[in-house]
DNA sequence: TTGAAAGCGCTAACAG
DNA sequence: CTGTTAGCGCTTTCAA
């Protein structure tokens, strides 16, 4: 059975004895047409089963896809599927369509993906830049007008629009919330790698809320991890030192897996815990996990309401808009730190 | 400041002093070119910030467009994600871009998703169909060469390859689990709407493994829940019956949320839990949760690799491909029941 | 109200 | 090794 041909516009034209442009103005609802031969043309449009091509329609019109690029780290990742799923839900009455790919934080993985959006023509493209990729290849796609997003982190050398979430004031608000119920030896565990700007803005906020409360910086409590593995071993070191951590502080949603897993493995419900983003069953956990939340849905709207701003010509500068995070207290970061019993 | 045409080929073929045709011919390593030529051609390149228009070509060479039409119910589902990712790790090295989009598991939507990827003319369709929705429109489309493939539950109203996992025996071997442990009285809560294939399986499933203990079946212990408060409600509604439930059986993953969350809330550890579709922190809750784990990469990856067949020419009959379901026993399933102490 | 011709950016087919 | 011509499927422009 041959891959045999798809109709084509001449073709519902000759079924029907006009020409093609007759057809195009039909489907388009551009120029008249009389009620005969548009009920003739739909008549055949439907029996051929035809569809026009949008490909050869965009060529031919000149301006961008109607597709949106979005690279991402890590499609299975829950944060980045409910910030993509915002971004559609904003640009979906605009009949725009998502291309997607993760780049795995690879700058090469990236720059090959924005280079096949760019080849498409997109209409907007949106990035979450990973470490180590330089963005100077998109000025000129940005002067000519193309919008272009920055999401979760900032972008390096092309200055745009990007979205962020409260990364300091957030993991300053949870270390603070610990410091609170008496802990001083408070471990972080971050992203990797340790360049990422949203492990460099948390540990910032951790920095920040030590000093407001005169504690010392202590290297040996921060530490990272990369999997939920990984921060299982983190857990135990942190609670293994000669001086050990009484609270812990997780820099993602993945580490507060492993420090949550390991804490509930070797039964150490005297730890404190926060974690910087939400996580299911967080109420459900004993103690429930206390969280600075970010806010992906806004995250992703905020973006898409951006890049379409910009699409109807907003020229105004480059703007950094940051979402907040808020605090979600559960139980988790009110346990007492032991050593404040000063009877 | 206007947008500014991109390049096109014969601005690079004008700024070498070549023709279009070479320029092509150099990028795309199609015929021979002399070295110095080509350097011209690539420097002329580099120095436009040339991008071959992929639209362009593709009307020209004729074949599909490289990329993957995939309609999902929500992108913003950690299950679909991870799927997607599958797909797309498995389909990258052929140069397959991921579109997609999301249904809401509305027919319509998909309908206009589908019809949009067919403009686009992706080289593969996949979809997750949404109850009510007719396929029998893609049968010429699938006729003409076109792999379609339904992930998650089987199509209606065409033949061609399915991937969907092992939706009853799973659900048989957990309710089997609950029965072996000793209980009667076992609630099923399972997805919205009630025809969803999913939701159908599964109910056979747990029908299955009573019969198979020569349980009664009781209409009153089956519910169901369109989201997470949903299975809350459903939950105490279970246990609050004149002869309650003593065990409850998730049917997916969000009505496990809803369980976990209410059990925890009203202190009941005596009830016992098995949910369809793993959860983060499952091991981290007490009891741990014990799951009939699904294989969505597995799933994501069969899928590629079938439709990558079809695409060289595989023309054997359509498949449906059960992916396994694993029972991981945690400690939520053993609870027993407090019913058979007979002294 | 309709059609013919030209052309979008690219490549196939054939020259040279 | 390189160029010319034609044409992919569609829309724009102009004319009827």
């Amino acid at each position: 059975m041959a891959a045999n041909r798809r109709p084509t516009l001449a073709d519902v034209a000759r079924e029907v004895g006009v020409s093609a442009k007759t057809v195009s103005r039909v489907l388009n609802e551009d120029g008249p047409a009389s009620a005969q031969t548009r009920e003739q043309v739909l008549a055949a449009v439907a029996k051929l089963g035809f569809q026009p091509n949008l490909m050869a329609r965009n060529i031919r019109v000149g301006g961008p896809d109607t597709t949106i690029g979005l690279v991402i780290p890590d499609l299975g990742n829950p944060f980045f599927g409910a910030v993509a799923r915002a971004i559609e839900d904003t640009v979906r009455e605009r009949g725009l369509t998502l291309l997607m790919g993760s780049s795995a934080d690879d700058p090469d993985r990236e720059r090959a993906l924005t280079d096949k959006f760019l080849a498409r023509r997109v209409s907007i493209l949106m990035i979450v830049p990973s470490v180590g990729a330089d963005h100077s290849h998109l000025k000129s796609h940005r002067a000519a007008g193309l919008p272009v997003v920055f999401l979760d982190r900032p972008g390096v050398g092309l200055s745009t629009d990007s979205i962020v979430s409260s990364n300091r004031a957030g993991a300053h608000d949870g270390v603070a919330h610990l410091i609170a119920h008496g802990h001083r030896r408070i471990g972080f565990i971050g992203d990797l790698p340790v360049k990422l700007y949203t492990r460099r803005e948390r540990l910032a906020g951790y920095r920040t809320a030590l000093q407001e409360a005169d504690l010392p910086y202590d290297r040996a409590l921060v530490t990272n991890a990369h999997d939920q593995q990984g921060a299982v071993t983190a857990t135990s070191q942190l609670l293994g030192l000669a001086d050990p951590a009484t609270a812990l502080f997780a820099g993602n949603n993945i580490v507060a897996l492993g420090i949550v897993a390991e804490l509930a493995r070797s039964k150490r419900k005297d730890i404190a815990v926060v974690a910087f983003d939400d996580v299911p069953l967080a109420e459900a956990l004993e103690p429930a996990l206390t969280v600075v939340a970010q806010d992906p849905e806004e995250i992703g709207r905020t973006a898409a309401a951006t890049a379409l701003a910009r699409l109807d010509g907003d020229r105004s500068r480059a703007r950094t808009i940051t979402v907040p995070t808020r605090l979600i207290v559960r139980g988790s970061g009110e346990h007492p730190a032991p050593a404040l019993q000063e009877g």
